[in-house]
DNA sequence: CCTATAGCCTGACGGC
DNA sequence: TGCCGTCAGGCTATAG
């Protein structure tokens, strides 16, 4: 399974970093391609600070001799459920991946936490800085609304209408008003650029000096951006050459004018953008 | 009610 | 060479 894995999980294995919604849906990918339907037989964790909500005897307890059924993703949230216990939540953080592998010296470094299976492989959730994090839940449902999580980005029942109901009552630049995860869930700092460069929108614009035809835009590029990211696995190498994504950085350059690239600051968090084509 | 900000955490990088 | 400050941005808690 790794190799075959390996050639559709080529970007997981190198690991994502600042994980945002399209990298949790490969993310859940490789889990479903990997870790499902077999016996858990241990569970080791390196890190306990990582845990949310729970022991560490808690989550031996649930998960071992039990197994995973399936994987499911809301905004930058994965939920592996387990065989009659509900979930295992995942968040990421800013640096955390996910390894499967059979050679233990292959372990990675900054392996927080590792699920053992009885086909002699191993789950590693790896997270350098440990702002990751990792617990249980009942159901979706109630994770979401005890984290007063919003709709996922993606979910098809997020039409334009839901959209503005999301963003309504917002003071904020709306690159921060699309990060806000109890409005809308799976949009970081990278990919909130991205939308905000493709609708034409300066990232340190109001959300409610916006209008609606500027809102649309902004709806629009939102699910383009989400829905190419994931079909091109996530993999920052593959995005396409018109993106700003690629170019952060130094002496960046817009892909459309050539222009330069200005970096400022909106709410604490560095945003890109192009300041000739981007004038709302 | 709302938004902005500090702090958690680690490693890369640039200046001296 | 090596030390040190800064930056990266996921989140939460707290200040404004």
């Amino acid at each position: 399974m790794p190799s075959r894995a390996g050639a559709r999980f080529a970007a997981v294995e190198r690991g994502f970093e600042l994980p945002e919604l399209p990298d949790v849906e490969i993310y859940r990918e490789y889990i479903a391609a990997t870790s499902l339907h077999r016996k858990i037989t241990r569970v080791e964790l390196r890190s306990a600070s990582i845990l949310e909500g729970i022991s560490r005897r808690r989550l031996k307890e649930t998960l071992e001799g039990r197994r995973f059924e399936s994987a499911k993703r809301h905004g930058k949230h994965l939920f592996v459920s387990i065989s009659g216990r509900g979930f295992l939540a995942l968040h990421f953080g800013m640096t955390g991946t996910l390894k499967y592998f059979k050679d233990l010296e292959k372990d990675t470094e900054h392996d927080r936490m590792r699920v053992s299976f009885s086909n002699g492989y191993h789950l590693a959730y790896d997270c350098r800085r440990k702002l990751g994090r990792v617990g249980l839940a009942e159901d979706i449902e109630r994770f979401r609304e005890a984290h007063g999580l919003g709709p996922d980005a993606l979910d098809d029942r997020l039409g334009f209408e839901e959209f503005l109901r999301a963003l309504e009552g917002s003071r904020a630049a709306v690159k921060s008003t699309l990060m806000d995860q109890k409005r809308i869930a799976g949009i970081g700092n990278v990919y909130s650029d991205e939308i905000l460069f493709q609708s034409g929108v300066r990232p340190g614009a109001k959300t409610r000096g916006l209008g609606e035809e500027r809102l649309q835009r902004v709806y629009r590029s939102m699910r383009h951006v989400l829905l190419t990211a994931v079909e091109r696995r996530a993999d920052p190498g593959s995005m396409p050459a018109s993106w700003i994504t690629p170019r952060r950085g130094k002496d960046a350059r817009c892909p459309n004018c050539g222009g330069e690239l200005e970096k400022i600051r909106v709410s604490g968090r560095s945003a890109y953008f192009c300041p000739k084509d981007q004038q709302g």
